[in-house]
DNA sequence: GACAGAGGCGAACAGCGTTAGCTACTCTGT
DNA sequence: ACAGAGTAGCTAACGCTGTTCGCCTCTGTC
């Protein structure tokens, strides 16, 4: 739904309610209930939207790059950044599974298994990396004069697979 | 408010309302309001209780510790999953710093960056590690089978200071 | 005894997700 | 061509949320 993902990227999770979509679109409140099941329908559409939309930039930065998990750790980095809303309605809740599309979530973290060397093991420390620094970024928690790609150097160089070194 | 902790910890952002506060300690919801200015000074509140708390724990591992930045993590991670929604309220919206007390989140910092090695980028690095792994941990994305103290391990090891080596 | 302040109260407002029940249009089957 | 089904809109309403208003009552002070 297009008109939800204006909503939640324009104005954050405050302003994605089934009302203001409805005005959106053109129609009240209600019949909104006609398209989407409820509130979590229309978050579960737009989560699947925006992993689609991440994984496909994932796997393209991957794809042929001299140093993946540096390609990866930018086009992570970058397509949160750019919508922080989305970003975080994603990764906020534990995932309603049943509700979500078989695999999306194993082919969104494909590319980062690949970049981290098939260690499972560093590849979730390496996921866990990007995700902390993208959420302590988005609240603001590096002081201002903080160098934050110097840490995110520092972390990639860090867990970068032996081989790579 | 050791009610307002209670109730947050017991039930979750969603029962941490202004009218189940009122309830707990026995008066009506708008009497709340000759205590507390609004919701946000209640989070507040609850925000310094709990970093203060964690502080202290986190300042008590690294103390004495023959490896800091391992017991830190330890200590990070503990708290972190015994208290799960005072950790999110943390951490989930940017502070509203005008109304912290002075200093509070600093000293909260204060051990992270004594046990990386006073290097501010590689001590970021670990804490988006150490707080990128308790956000995928406490929204359920590690799958079942998945080795949740290997990834720690990985991390740990792999950000620790260079003399630590 | 008058007065101020503190701390309770009910009523109310706007906004939220959601449901029930009604209506109107449109498509399909005979 | 007409009946029936399904689709998609509507209003009204419920219970919940944070919050404000005005009122009352108690308590301490001059």
């Amino acid at each position: 739904m297009a008109a939800g993902r204006e909503l939640l990227e324009e104005g954050g999770p405050d302003a994605l309610s089934m009302r203001r979509l409805a005005g959106r679109v053109g129609i009240r409140a209600p019949s909104i209930y006609k398209h989407l099941a409820d509130k979590e329908a229309l978050e579960v559409a737009l989560i699947v939207d925006g992993l689609r939309e991440f994984g496909e930039l994932c796997e393209a930065a991957v794809a042929g790059a001299d140093d993946p998990l540096a390609a990866l750790a930018v086009a992570y980095r970058s397509w949160a950044v750019a919508h922080p809303h989305l970003y975080r309605l994603i990764n906020d809740r534990p995932l309603p599974r049943d509700r979500l599309p078989e695999g999306l979530e194993a082919r969104a973290g494909a590319p980062l298994v690949a970049a981290a060397g098939r260690d499972p093991d560093r590849a979730r420390a390496a996921w866990a990396f990007a995700h902390g620094m993208v959420m302590l970024e988005l609240t603001g928690r590096f002081p201002p004069g903080a160098d934050i790609g110097a840490a995110w150097r520092e972390g990639v160089r860090a867990l970068a697979s032996p081989e790579a070194v």
